[in-house]
DNA sequence: AGCACGCCGACT
DNA sequence: GTCGGCGTGCTC
């Protein structure tokens, strides 16, 4: 027998590679097992870490100490999560930590720092002046007697003086709590133990006892507040009754119902299933019940359920995970952070209940513990919910969905840059899951692994109404010349005087990236761009000012040219605020709204979507935020002002932006009972996005942007890491850049010559909120030689400036 | 992230 | 001579 003590490894929540031993003392043996959050000493402060491993030897010349506080009564991340995390951190060259930390729920880290205060003895003598002490010590106690003082905030000179007060026993130094943990808010509650017969009869000289024990009958767990508004006085009872072992009382997390959905008053049947619906969900749960094979493992194939809006593809994830349900599984659900919408989240309540937990970064820390907490409990078993949900505390995972697998917000652009719907694959993987990816115009990687394998494609191509898709006419504006700032070509005039005229809606979309108002110089062409930002400004009419975009840097409009000293300044350009003018002024009768993040922010977008839902509105024009979601009979025509904008931006996914943007404004139109019209403006009308989108043909866009990645070597024929390169000083960035350049160029070239290197290059955004950004790309089919590339980087201290990181598979290079 | 250690400019 | 700047490297 060993007396030993327990060894562990902990992960801390900071930007640190490795993983570190502690001892568990005595106390707190077998308190700590993998996934718990413990406070360790690290260094001279103490901070979380999450237990990934126990029992484990310390390597060589490592000397553990004891961890200081176990935090959790059972571990908040199980195994399984701990095992995904450290993937995670691996995969995207992470610190362990911080992928651990972006696992725990918000608000649950601790932190402590170290500070000096004053002992008791200390005190008396800072207020009698009395002692004899030498002067320099007097004006320190005194500092002190107003408040700790942080050992980072005493320097040399003043820590010496310290320290001659901690030897005279009149200040210490002690661990000082640096924030307060978000704690979920407890209740009592109450069960029946036994049988309720039996309850019942050994209670029965009691009226007040029995009618109790009749409102705990079910064997429900109810709170004390609600069986004492049942049966007043029920709390006295209560504490008799688990006095004589019938009722069992104890303290449990309040669970709080984050979301109001409202999913009361919208209890949907579930409809008929389309033949292809039927087909999908047989295929997926056939799947779902497939045994292990003879090596054990189940065979691993994820779904591409490749439908467009409308098609039906949320009903099939209901069946699915209705059917994984059964069979005592739990479901996740991830959804694009803009799609998870009170529907959305009304639909899963009201066909699953209370068994949905909402994961949603607009919920407070409070209302996301509370829906995590109940995850774990196991009292919710499906997690729906945005990128981060996707470490949801769930237990027998049967089902994992990514609705809009294609949508770029699973990619986070921060920190650790995971991709939240390839960790939703590999924690399928790992736990023997079904994974459905949803879309109607799936991104080309996910696409290419349908076709060439190994997912499995499902097509949903009937839209459940029968309603035709809507006729996509291109504009070719080198022959159509549109007015100056309204944007708009003489048949894009008439198809909306035609719409007008039926009585009908229009709705027309405004690539407000790259193609901004702006404000230039008539005579030298001068325009004025963001000195933060270097984007143009964008022109705001109502308060005559300039404002960038990015950064929100405001300025007013000089009468006379800076450049050229004309006074010739024109207000010009293309903003939706331009478009409803010319609108306005083109068809003076008809009511023209705007919805773009300038006029609406969360529910004013409702108020504006509501007045057209209700058709007082004639022509809405907007930004991106007019594509997603919405379905309005009314609307039978759609215009594109200007593809060419996203075509525009530097970066190798633009074209299937381009398709995934135009598809999804051409399924905007027609939902009602006539035949939509969708118009595009382009002056590239022959470039394959725009003319497979308004052919509504994925297959023809996806050969023609899967051949010309091919040829450059773009995912999904080759991977990707970007090493970014950010700063205050643009030469400082430069120079850096130039640096890691020359070091990836040399091991790369050790490589054998399969990782390309390209750059470094400044960001198409070169200035961003006051700093310089630049990036090297990093190029191979080989995503071993492409590790090593990226791990020979010398990127330093992420707090250093310049500073520099990577980005495993990026998704954009702007 | 902190904090210590360590090596170069202006001051009691 | 010392105080104090922040560059580099470590924390079980």
């Amino acid at each position: 027998m060993s007396a030993d003590p327990e060894l562990i490894e902990v992960c801390v929540t900071l930007p640190v590679p490795g993983r570190y031993h502690y001892r568990v003392p005595p106390h707190l043996a077998g308190r700590a097992p993998v996934g718990s959050r413990v406070l360790v000493r690290f260094g001279k402060q103490k901070i979380t870490g999450v237990v990934v491993r126990t029992n484990t030897p310390a390597p060589e010349g490592v000397k553990p100490i004891d961890l200081s506080e176990v935090l959790d009564e059972h571990p908040a991340l199980s195994p399984e999560l701990v095992e995904l995390c450290l993937w995670i951190a691996d995969y995207y060259e992470a610190p362990p930590g911080e992928a651990l930390r972006a696992a725990l729920p918000a608000g649950s880290g601790i932190k402590s720092k170290q500070v000096f205060a004053l002992t008791d003895r200390g005190r008396l003598i800072a207020d009698g002046a009395g002692a004899a002490l030498p002067a320099k010590q007097r004006v320190v106690l005194a500092r002190l007697a107003t408040g700790e003082l942080p050992l980072a905030g005493a320097n040399a000179g003043m820590r010496r003086i310290l320290e001659a007060l901690i030897t005279d026993g009149l200040a210490e130094l002690r661990d000082q709590r640096a924030n307060a943990r978000v704690k979920l808010k407890r209740e009592r509650v109450a069960r029946l133990v036994g049988d309720v017969a039996e309850a019942r009869a050994a209670s029965a000289k009691s009226l007040k006892r029995v009618r109790v024990i009749d409102v705990l009958a079910t064997g429900a767990v109810l709170t004390l507040d609600a069986i004492e508004q049942q049966v007043p006085g029920a709390k006295t009872t209560l504490r008799e009754l688990a006095k004589a072992g019938l009722v069992e009382l104890f303290e449990r997390e309040l669970a709080l119902d984050a979301v109001e959905t409202g999913a009361d008053m919208l209890v949907i049947a579930p409809p008929q299933l389309t033949a292809e619906q039927a087909h999908a969900v047989a295929e997926i749960t056939g799947s779902l019940d497939a045994r292990p094979g003879p090596d054990g493992k189940r065979p691993f194939t994820p779904f591409l359920l490749h439908g467009v809006t409308g098609s039906g593809k949320t009903e099939v994830y209901l069946r699915v995970i209705a059917q994984a349900l059964t069979q005592g599984k739990t479901a996740l659900v991830l959804v694009p952070e803009i799609s998870l919408t009170p529907q959305l989240a009304a639909r899963f309540r009201a066909r699953f209940g209370d068994l949905v937990a909402i994961l949603h970064s607009g919920m407070s820390d409070q209302q996301r513990l509370g829906e995590w907490s109940r995850l774990r409990r196991g009292d919710a078993r499906i997690a729906v919910g945005a990128r981060s949900a996707v470490f949801a505390p769930l237990e027998g995972i049967g089902v994992i969905v990514v609705d809009e697998e294609h949508d770029g917000s699973f990619k986070q652009d921060e920190g650790v840059r995971y991709h939240a719907r390839d960790v939703a694959i590999v924690r399928a993987q790992r736990n023997g899951a079904v994974c459905v990816l949803g879309s109607g115009t799936p991104s080309l990687e996910t696409a290419a692994h349908a076709e060439k394998g190994p997912y499995r494609l499902l097509r949903l191509t009937e839209r459940p109404m029968a309603r035709p898709m809507p006729k996509v006419e291109i504009i070719d504006l080198r022959t159509y010349l549109p007015d100056g700032e309204g944007m708009l070509s003489a048949p894009l005039r008439a198809a909306i005087a035609e719409t007008l005229a039926a009585g009908d809606q229009t709705i027309l979309f405004l690539n407000r990236r790259g193609f901004a108002t702006f404000v230039l110089c008539r005579a030298c062409g001068h325009s004025f761009r963001c000195p933060n930002c270097s984007v143009s400004l964008t022109y705001h009419q109502h308060s005559d000012r300039l404002r960038c975009h990015y950064c929100n840097h405001l300025e007013r409009i000089p009468e006379t040219c800076p450049k050229c000293k004309a006074a010739s300044i024109e207000r010009k350009g293309l903003g939706t605020e331009r478009v409803a003018a010319a609108l306005a002024e083109a068809f003076p009768k008809a009511r023209v709204a705007r919805l773009d993040r300038d006029v609406a922010t969360g529910p004013k977008i409702e108020v504006v979507l509501g007045r057209v839902a209700r058709r007082e509105t004639d022509i809405l024009v907007g930004t991106q935020m007019v594509t997603k979601g919405h379905d309005f009979p009314g609307v039978t025509l759609v215009g594109v002002l200007c593809a060419d904008t996203a075509l525009d931006l530097p970066d190798f996914r633009s074209s299937e932006r381009t398709f995934q943007l135009l598809a999804q404004v051409a399924g905007r139109a027609g939902r009602g009972d006539r035949l939509g019209r969708v118009m595009i403006q382009t002056y590239r009308p022959t470039e394959p996005a725009v003319v497979a989108a308004a052919a509504h043909d994925y297959a023809q866009f996806f050969a023609a942007e899967y051949a010309a990645r091919q040829e450059l070597g773009y995912p999904p024929h080759g991977r990707l890491i970007a090493v970014r390169i950010d700063g205050k000083d643009p030469h400082e960035v430069a120079a850096a850049a130039q640096q890691l350049g020359k070091i990836a160029q040399a091991t790369a070239a050790q490589q054998g010559g399969v990782v390309d290197v390209l750059g470094p290059a400044p960001a198409p955004l070169e200035r961003l909120r006051g700093r310089t950004r630049w990036q090297i790309l990093l190029r191979s089919p080989d995503r071993h030689a492409l590790r090593k590339v990226a791990r020979s980087l010398p990127l330093g201290d992420p707090s250093k400036d310049p500073r520099a990181s990577l980005d495993v598979d990026p998704v954009s290079a702007l």
